[in-house]
DNA sequence: ACCTGTGGCTGATCAC
DNA sequence: GTGATCAGCCAC
């Protein structure tokens, strides 16, 4: 069966990638650009027009004679009213032909080839690479040789990714420039050329990330780092985003450092190649699109397919969300946890209705198919023994997972074509409903409800529990939605709504909420309130009135490792973007940007800035009184009596007891 | 050029 | 001082 890997659009022409052997061979189709029109605008151009069916807005299909005229227009076109452009080509070739990126493959055969490119500065040093074959080589010594060692590497083994980290900012840039300066051809493109660069933007979580984007025909270049930064937005787990780090939070095995991005690769990367499989896009576009967009594209392409019209999106309104409630503060002990299974998508399934837009039922049905298709792979992965056939299905499994759980969202996407503000409202409306007939029936059985969110309830049982629980419990849930009781816990700190601490039964303690594990939290800070919350779970509050006399000496005493007071954030946006906001009276003044600007070194939206308040008083503004970490050279000019003060204030904040007294 | 949603906590700035 | 408001980070 037919499985591309790649696919560019390429004069005039789609051209599909398969492998064929060690190396690989070319189909080439027809292709012709297009846009849609709703009913009465016009554009000029060599088109030839296709009547949508339906109701949609978008009820014409223009397609140019040639891609000169496409792209010479494509400015004007965006700008006038009454026409839809897809803005990648490889979304519009994919859309129309119906053809998807390594359907019927398994991610194993994919063929990847990590690398990294070392400098000094100003000249590469060193190349090195690994490979999915298992080899592994390193180039040193004459530049030039270097760059066409690499060069030949990629196209003797003939990759289809080509993975790095941070390589979108150095080590690609880099190996470009010195390869032009020294006038080398990196012709390691399966179409026989180099790479191409294009400006772009992605956004992982809050924050937009800026970068350069690298490509190669025929092959997909992939930036770890990107990947690590999304896996962060959902996990919000990591330490930090550095090598070292990852190694670490993944147990990795050592290595160099492209053996050590292979098996980052087969953790993160398995998520997006799955993905990409029911996407119309490509393999970059897939890992750096949002859910949304994603899901767009899919739905787009299923009614272009049919030949129907496209609707416009419903402009955004507000809405209400889920339940966030915390019932009791304070330690609890045997403390059980119970959430309804997928919620939203199964009270969506439940209702049977599809967006208001969505005339051709697309929505559910991919829904519905997206579920079977992943409970059938879940169900299947546990039969098998443990290894690469049960992780594929593992990955596939749960990169659906993600894919189902953005149907909701994608409701009241603004941009979504067949958003429906009405019916998120719906979904919501009815998860609240549910949670609140949960709740009540546990306080109606004894229980202690102690924090409740979205779709998942922390409660105490009573002693003589019986199955009267259960049953009362699955006597509120509607028909195909289903209770899970996932875990039992020792003893839980209930601090706030959406923040608290877990003990574990072996002895392991969790931490959710900003307000206990924020990173933007002093090193410090962390670290007296992971002992603060650790004293009340183990019912030994002397635990934290020692931390906090360890700290107050550190600090006194100067003792304390400025790593530790430093407060860290990642700018948003770029200083010099934050200095026009400042300038045209937007904004307001922030530390970590003006640190940033005073400091002459470069720093682009995404950088971490780490920084310590300086000066003598306690209560000093921070924009003015601080110092960026990287700037200390180990004198101690850190401000105590703000660090003092700000001990104290935790240790009142969590009510640690006997501290106020002193 | 890009963007899935709402809810919640904290610490900072800024106008009053 | 105090409240409004925002940015950042996080839960689900």
């Amino acid at each position: 069966m037919r499985s591309a890997v790649a696919a560019e659009v390429a004069g005039g022409m789609v051209e599909f990638y398969f492998h064929e052997g060690d190396g690989f061979r070319v189909e080439k189709e027809a292709f012709s650009p297009f846009v849609l029109l709703s009913a009465d605008a016009g554009i000029p151009g060599d088109i030839r027009i296709e009547t949508l069916s339906g109701g949609g807005f978008f009820c014409r299909m223009a397609f140019f004679a040639s891609f000169e005229e496409y792209n010479e227009l494509l400015p004007q076109l965006k700008k006038l009213p009454g026409v839809m452009v897809f803005n990648s080509l490889l979304q519009q070739a994919l859309t129309v032909s119906n053809c998807r990126l390594f359907e019927n493959m398994e991610f194993d055969s994919l063929r990847q080839m990590q690398f990294a490119v070392t400098g000094d500065g100003e000249k590469i040093t060193a190349v090195k690479i690994a490979d999915t074959s298992g080899k592994t080589e390193e180039f040193t010594g004459d530049e030039a040789q270097i760059i066409r060692s690499f060069s030949q590497v990629v196209t003797a083994f003939d990759p289809d990714v080509l993975t790095g980290f941070n390589c979108c900012r150095e080590d690609l840039p880099l190996l470009t420039r010195r390869a032009k300066k020294l006038k080398i051809a990196l012709e390691c493109g399966r179409d026989g050329r180099g790479f191409t660069t294009k400006q772009s933007r992605y956004s992982a979580g809050e924050k937009q990330y800026s970068y350069q984007r690298f490509s190669l025909a025929g092959r997909h270049v992939v930036d770890l780092l990107h990947l690590v930064q999304l896996y962060d937005a959902a996990h919000r787990d990591l330490e930090d985003h550095d090598l070292i780090s990852l190694q670490k939070y993944f147990a990795l095995p050592g290595g160099s450092v492209p053996e050590i991005l292979r098996e980052l690769s087969k953790i993160l990367l398995p998520a997006y190649f799955y993905r990409t499989r029911s996407l119309p896009l490509g393999f970059q576009e897939s890992i750096l699109r949002g859910s949304g967009s994603a899901l767009d594209a899919l739905l787009c392409a299923e009614y272009l397919r049919l030949r129907r019209a496209i609707p416009l999106p419903e402009s955004p309104r507000p809405y209400a969300g889920a339940i966030s409630s915390m019932e009791k503060a304070g330690v609890f002990h045997r403390v059980r946890h119970c959430d309804v299974r997928s919620l939203y998508p199964s009270l969506l399934l439940s209702f049977k209705e599809n967006p208001c837009r969505d005339e051709a039922g697309i929505f559910l049905k991919k829904l519905d198919e997206l579920r079977t298709f992943r409970l059938r792979a879940k169900d299947q992965a546990k039969t098998l023994p443990p290894g690469s056939a049960r992780q594929q299905l593992e990955s596939l499994q749960s990169s659906f997972k993600i894919l189902i759980n953005s149907f909701y969202g994608y409701l009241g996407f603004a941009q979504g074509a067949f958003n429906d503000y009405t019916l998120a409202e719906k979904v919501t409306a009815a998860g609240r409903n549910l949670l609140n007939k949960l709740i009540s029936t546990l306080l109606e059985n004894n229980a202690v409800v102690i924090e409740a969110d979205t779709d998942g309830i922390y409660f105490q049982i009573p002693e003589n529990d019986n199955n009267a629980l259960d049953d009362a419990l699955n006597a509120v849930l509607p028909p195909g939605i289903e209770l899970e009781f996932d875990a039992e816990y020792s003893a839980m700190y209930s601090y706030k709504a959406k923040n608290y601490a877990l003990l574990s039964p072996d002895g392991t303690i969790h931490l959710t909420g900003a307000a206990l594990k924020s990173r933007s939290l002093e090193g410090f800070q962390r670290k007296f309130i992971f002992d603060i919350a650790s004293g009340f779970l183990h019912n030994d509050p002397e635990r934290a009135v020692r931390s906090y006399h360890f700290w107050k000496n550190a600090i006194s005493n100067h003792t304390v490792a400025l790593e530790d007071l430093a407060k860290s954030e990642i700018l948003s946006d770029s200083p010099e973007n934050y200095r026009k906001k400042l300038a045209s009276g937007k904004g307001r003044r922030s530390a970590p940007y003006e640190l940033a600007l005073a400091s002459g070194r470069e720093f682009k939206a995404g950088d971490k800035v780490r920084f310590y308040m300086t000066g003598t008083k306690a209560k000093l503004p921070v924009v003015g009184n601080c110092r960026l970490l990287a700037d200390n050279q180990g004198e101690r000019d850190e401000n105590t009596a703000w660090y003092l003060a700000k001990l104290d204030e935790i240790a009142g904040n969590f009510a640690v007891a006997g501290i106020q007294e002193q």
